[in-house]
DNA sequence: CGGGTGTAGTTTCAATTGAAACTAGTGTAG
DNA sequence: CTACACTAGTTTCAATTGAAACTACACCCG
């Protein structure tokens, strides 16, 4: 493109627009699913998810895997020790910090999310083929970590 | 795929959350230099992207175009009405409701705006070609569209 | 060791959000 | 007309968020 060639500016075409609503609608339409049938906000289930995955962590653990700050992590914590979905035990090696763990009734409750969250996955994508799919995931990928390089300058 | 395959759960690759993660990230990162540069909040941003580009519109047009709440729409231009970079109109054809327009403050700033968001989509596309970009943009809308389509049910 | 600097996790506080209540004007049916 | 149901926009209130302060422990240096 030659660069005396000005893009107007357009909202409704703008990429970050785009990514704000689209992720905007995904997001509302799990959370209120999660929060219907398992009581369960967002952070909540990531925590979940990672756990089940990866068996257990700390919370800074939990935090570089869920992008999400500290403050989210130990409250989502909070609540899920609160119905013993998650328990902790200390961390032998640090003093200050502890591990988190799924309790049997938060696996048990993990195997009753999960198939739904891929069913939402599968709706979502329904129609598009697998290629898209993966390119789809490799331009968020790399949009997430653009984004991130800009802003540390 | 043979139904008989169950996909594992994995929080790293599941689609909404890696959506999610991706348009925070730009939307820190777009927030941030909107703030800081302009001290504009992204609802505001939004108001006079969409008014630059359409004209006059009430409240109501603001809210199907930005896609964003009524109540935070009356915040954001309660902002920039105090800044003088809009203003309203009397809507004469409804009483309950008002016009609301750039004012010529508000038309510069947005000559300053525009350029730079310009600037952050096309570093946030670069090495991503043209073809693809397309594609995925209408991958956002279509997941826009059936996330809002499931959640009508 | 003991003092100082750094880090993990929690708490506090202020800002942002959106649902629900509210206000004022519209529009229609009798 | 005028009463009633409805809609546009604003305000209120409670929930969510994250930055900054705080607490407790770790680790390094003399």
């Amino acid at each position: 493109m030659p660069n005396s060639v000005k893009k107007k500016l357009r909202l409704q075409d703008y990429l970050p627009y785009r990514l704000s609503v689209a992720a905007n609608a995904v997001s509302n339409l799990i959370a209120r699913a999660y929060e219907d049938r398992f009581d369960l906000k967002i952070p909540q289930w990531r925590l979940i998810a990672v756990l089940a995955d990866e068996g257990p962590l700390t919370p800074q653990g939990l935090c570089e895997r869920t992008v999400m700050d500290k403050v989210t992590v130990t409250r989502a914590a909070q609540g899920l020790i609160e119905r013993s979905l998650i328990k902790r035990e200390p961390n032998s090696s640090d003093g200050r910090s502890h591990r988190l763990l799924l309790t049997a009734s938060g696996e048990r409750l993990h195997e009753q999310v999960a198939p739904l969250a891929l069913e939402y996955e599968t709706q979502l994508l329904a129609g598009i083929d697998q290629r898209e799919i993966k390119m789809l995931e490799r331009q968020l990928r790399r949009l997430e970590e653009v984004a991130g390089e800009l802003s540390r300058r």
